[in-house]
RNA sequence: GGGAUCGUAGUUCAGUUGGUUAGAAUGCCAGACUGUCACUCUGGAGGUCGCGAGUUCGAAUCUCGUCGGUCCCGCCA
């Protein structure tokens, strides 16, 4: 052994240790050299102890330490002391170790960045070299959280009788949803097995094994495009119970989200918001609102049904939606200000953006001149408008006018400091009876909105075959500060309803087996009603660290494009490799 | 698939209208320094201006392509 093993951790010591001998190992966070006289930092996850070497306790120690770096790995025995002069910034601050004897267990070569250093470095660089930048407190102190999270989910599902199961990472590649990543079969060559979008399938079919109440940590894969807040791998916490309505489920989730809440941040949570989709839709734009404040939009079709603004009564009698936004004080923006809001619609799809100033001089507005002046009182009053408002107008089709004016109440709580304001608060929500299906606007086809075990909402079922885009379903999702941080649904134990559900989506009675045939087949052996929800863990680890970036809560995170620039990957490989597998690469089209 | 933005010493950045030898801070190296804690002081080294073409007498600067980072739309049952 080349060295000498710890007895206390780099952030363990105190007054109360004082002219004890310790043994320290760690790396050397900075070295301050006046001469004869040497100060280290040394740093291990739990701290940083100064360390201090004396001419006159050892000229050869002296001249040994003269060669220490940033980053070499020390062993360092030394007595604890009181310090000359203390340091109220450091924790171990009263306190030094005036080193007798150490050595240098590993050099480091130059990094290339520095670790204890506050100026910024690009994420290229810091995803190059991960176990450096992992080497910082500001992303070690994410990962402790995450590790109490983890710990907390397997008490509160223990405590609650959920048994953990782990379900295969190699599957069957199923259609549906998200692009699977694939994994080709040497043992069945041309055959490939899908790594999990999610466990849903194995979920559900452990409920017909009777397991009653199921959970697992578990990673699982989409292969599609990456976000701030999405990779390709991620974590979920995966819920599953038996003999269950939706009530039931949310009492669970919400009993785990407070028990996390109260575990790692000491915060009590009150209430859960409940709204209903269409409800998060007409008031907030976004069926994942941010509730921690309110800029509430209105509809304003009733008061512009019959005005003579052709734009307006078209899309009216086209059935679509005009609904606006009451930016309060910002009648003062300016015509690049406006510019720029309408460049945020406009990236949502919008083809432009109306607006309605109020001010002590009157209205002021590009359409004004198309709207007589009752019809502008009404919708001053309609949106509690008043002088040094700023209304921004959209009108589209419901869903797009909706979503438009929901980016614009983000931009606008940004720009008014209204977000700013509320970044410490939570607020924590249900959004539930989302619609069952989902209509492709090019091909008017019908998808499942969550999935095709989705519980149609039972109110709703005559209208399952002649109108399916109004059936609801009993699925709901856990929002907190305007991200989705869990999803689930009620699923259908029922063969006959899931013989109708097919149906509606256009699946042949081959084509369902073809693709789930073993869900369905086990579903008939006695399936218990059930139903679940998944919590994304990293969005939660986000949320709890106050981080907008899913790459600060996972340890080895790819780039945008889906690189991991410390290893490499993806990569070619060897075509002896893939003749074992039986596949030969595409020639590139150019 | 689309849009925006960035890439210049090890690092973070500046670099004017295309014009002489591409700068600063910090880090690094050497020397000095016995109470520092962003130590201080003196000196020094350090550049494929992401890469490749093009325009030009002349390109870090303009054009095209390409690679890579970040953010957004589409996509993400």
């Amino acid at each position: 052994m080349n060295f000498q093993k710890r007895t206390v951790t780099c952030g363990d010591l105190n007054e109360s240790h004082i002219g004890q001998e310790v043994i320290l190992n760690g790396w050397v966070n900075v070295r301050r050299d006046l001469g004869s006289l040497i100060f280290f930092d040394l740093r291990d996850r739990y701290g940083i102890t100064q360390v201090v070497v004396l001419p006159e306790v050892n000229p050869e120690l002296e001249e040994k330490a003269r060669e220490v770096r940033s980053e070499d790995v020390l062993w360092i025995k030394g007595t604890v002391r009181e310090r000359e002069n203390k340091n109220s910034n450091m924790p171990t601050g009263n306190i030094e170790v005036l080193m007798s004897e150490f050595g240098i267990i590993s050099k480091s070569k130059l990094p290339p960045f520095e670790i204890n250093s506050k100026t910024e470095v690009s994420e290229e660089l810091r995803l190059k070299f991960r176990y450096l930048d992992l080497r910082r407190a500001y992303l070690q102190d994410k990962f402790i959280v995450r590790n109490k999270v983890y710990q907390t989910t397997h008490r509160y599902f223990d405590e609650n009788k959920f048994i953990e199961i782990e379900t295969p990472v190699l599957m069957k590649s199923t259609p549906e949803g998200a692009r699977d990543f694939l994994v080709p079969s040497r043992m069945n060559k041309g055959k490939f097995y899908a790594l999990p979008q999610s466990p849903q399938i194995f979920k559900q079919i452990s409920m017909v094994a009777g397991f009653d109440r199921y959970m697992q940590i578990v990673k699982c894969f989409r292969d599609e495009d990456l976000r701030a807040d999405r990779q390709p791998e991620f974590t979920q916490v995966d819920v599953e119970m038996s003999f269950v309505d939706m009530e039931d489920i949310i009492s669970i989730g919400e009993g785990y989200i407070k028990s996390v809440w109260k575990d790692i941040l000491g915060y009590e949570i009150g209430e859960f918001t409940r709204l209903t989709y269409k409800e998060a839709m007409e008031n907030y734009g976004s069926d994942k609102p941010d509730l921690r404040y309110d800029l509430k939009l209105v509809s304003i079709v009733d008061e512009v049904s019959n005005c003579d603004f052709k734009v307006f009564t078209d899309v009216v009698s086209n059935g679509g939606q005009i609904a606006v936004l009451n930016a309060k004080g910002c009648a003062d923006y300016s015509r690049k200000n406006i510019d720029d809001l309408t460049d945020v619609a406009k990236n949502y799809g919008a083809k432009g953006l109306a607006w309605m100033k109020f001010t002590e001089e009157g209205v002021n507005s590009p359409i004004s001149k198309f709207l007589s002046e009752e019809v502008i009182e009404a919708i001053k009053t309609k949106t509690n408008a008043e002088n040094g408002d700023l209304l921004l107008i959209s009108s589209d089709g419901w869903s797009r006018c909706y979503t438009i004016l929901g980016a614009l109440r983000q931009e606008i709580a940004k720009r008014t400091g209204i977000f700013e304001s509320v970044k410490n608060d939570f607020h924590f929500s249900w959004v539930t009876d989302f619609p069952l299906f989902e209509k492709d606007d090019e091909t008017g086809a019908v998808y499942a909105m969550h999935h095709p075990f989705t519980s149609p909402n039972f109110d709703d079922l005559d209208k399952l075959d002649e109108s399916p885009e109004k059936v609801r379903s009993i699925a709901y999702d856990m929002v907190i500060n305007g991200a989705e941080v869990g999803g689930g649904s009620i699923r259908i134990h029922d063969q006959e309803l899931q013989s109708r559900m097919f149906e509606a989506l256009g699946l042949s009675k081959e084509d369902a087996n073809d693709k789930f045939g073993f869900l369905i087949e086990a579903l008939q052996y006695g399936a218990p009603p059930h139903g679940g929800i998944a919590f994304g863990l990293d969005r939660l680890v986000m949320i709890l660290t106050g981080t907008e970036n899913i790459r600060d809560v996972i340890a080895f995170p790819k780039t945008t494009s889906g690189l991991s620039l410390m290893d490499g990957s993806p990569s070619t490989v060897d075509t002896t490799q893939l003749s074992d597998l039986g596949l030969n690469l595409l020639k590139k089209k150019d």
